[in-house]
DNA sequence: AGGTGGACCCGAACGC
DNA sequence: TGCGTTCGGGTCCACC
């Protein structure tokens, strides 16, 4: 799944790629992928533009033009970008899109699921439409231990949904979560508002740590992520938690478990990740048959 | 207003 | 073997 380390690695790639190119010629297959715009007509009037800068901002892919206009690419769940220097037909019924460069390669988008999106703003609009999506840039340098205490505060939710919410943190999606909340030790079921100090700056500290090796690795490959060169990130051979039930914690060997918190799969320590104090709530009595240290 | 759950997709994994 | 069913996940949206 494409969250941050992933779409960073991508733009990492890509950058260089295309920045100072003009887009000579884009075709787009797929209705959903502009919607509600007119596919065709988007793709028209991306003809022409000159690549100034490939950004990032959360899991959005920024394509800024010299003119002022900006593509905002969304991988989703499945989306990917592939170049092909040659300029090759991408025989794949999967390509939602191309554009061809005018140094004669090719960028395709390839999207399985089609959640993908692809966004063109006008010169000025950038600010706003990510202002009401995103919160702060985890990586940034004003995104601070105290800044996401102040997010957190009050919120009632689960911690971990409190963290999946872009509005909140920007770019970190259900992997890098449950990584930052191991190497914080801190339990996904925890009220968000909860969380003390020293605890609030462990999950700034791991939410970061995370996402920085994701991005050593350049991303984690499950099934469909790719680097636009085709090559695989090696991240998914890092992982604490995700996806290792029943394998040893590396911290302590307790078997990590898995529960759902706000219909996500979620995998912890139970042993290194204290489970919330008070009333079980109805999510965590999936977990309340180990023994319990209160009894 | 914050929280929750369904819809959107479709391949893979699962169950019989 | 083959088929139907379930699952998952980012974001938006309806609803509480």
């Amino acid at each position: 799944m494409p969250e941050l380390p992933e779409v960073e690695s991508v733009r990492r790639q890509l950058a260089p790629l295309l920045e100072g190119r003009r887009f000579e010629r884009v075709e787009v297959a797929d209705p959903r992928l502009t919607r509600p715009e007119d596919p065709a007509a988007v793709a028209r009037s991306l003809e022409g533009e000159r690549v100034g800068e490939v950004g990032r901002r959360g899991k959005y892919l920024i394509v800024r033009f010299e003119s002022g206009r900006a593509l905002l690419i969304h991988l989703r769940m499945t989306g990917s970008l592939r170049v092909a220097h040659g300029g090759t037909p991408a025989d794949d019924p999967y390509t939602r899109a191309v554009v061809r460069l005018d140094d004669g390669s090719d960028v395709a988008y390839r999207d399985i699921r089609r959640f993908g999106t692809w966004a063109v703003l006008e010169r000025g609009e950038e600010d706003a439409y990510l202002a009401s999506r995103l919160g702060a840039e985890p990586l940034g340098r004003r995104f601070t231990g105290a800044q996401l205490g102040a997010r957190l505060a009050k919120r009632r939710a689960p911690v971990k949904s409190a963290i999946l919410d872009q509005r909140t943190l920007a770019g970190v999606g259900n992997i890098y979560a449950d990584e930052g909340l191991w190497y914080a030790r801190v339990h996904p079921l925890r009220e968000a508002g909860s969380l003390d100090e020293g605890e609030v700056a462990a999950l700034h500290r791991g939410i970061r740590r995370a996402l920085e090796r994701g991005i050593e690795r350049q991303g984690s490959t499950l099934r469909d992520y790719r680097l636009p060169d085709g090559e695989s990130g090696t991240m998914q051979h890092e992982f604490k938690v995700y996806g290792r039930e029943g394998e040893p914690c590396d911290r302590c060997a307790t078997p990590i478990e898995k529960i759902r918190v706000g219909g996500r799969g979620t995998w912890y320590c139970p042993s290194c990740q204290e489970p919330p104090a008070g009333p079980v709530s109805q999510a965590a009595s999936s977990s309340s048959r180990r023994p319990s240290r209160s009894s």
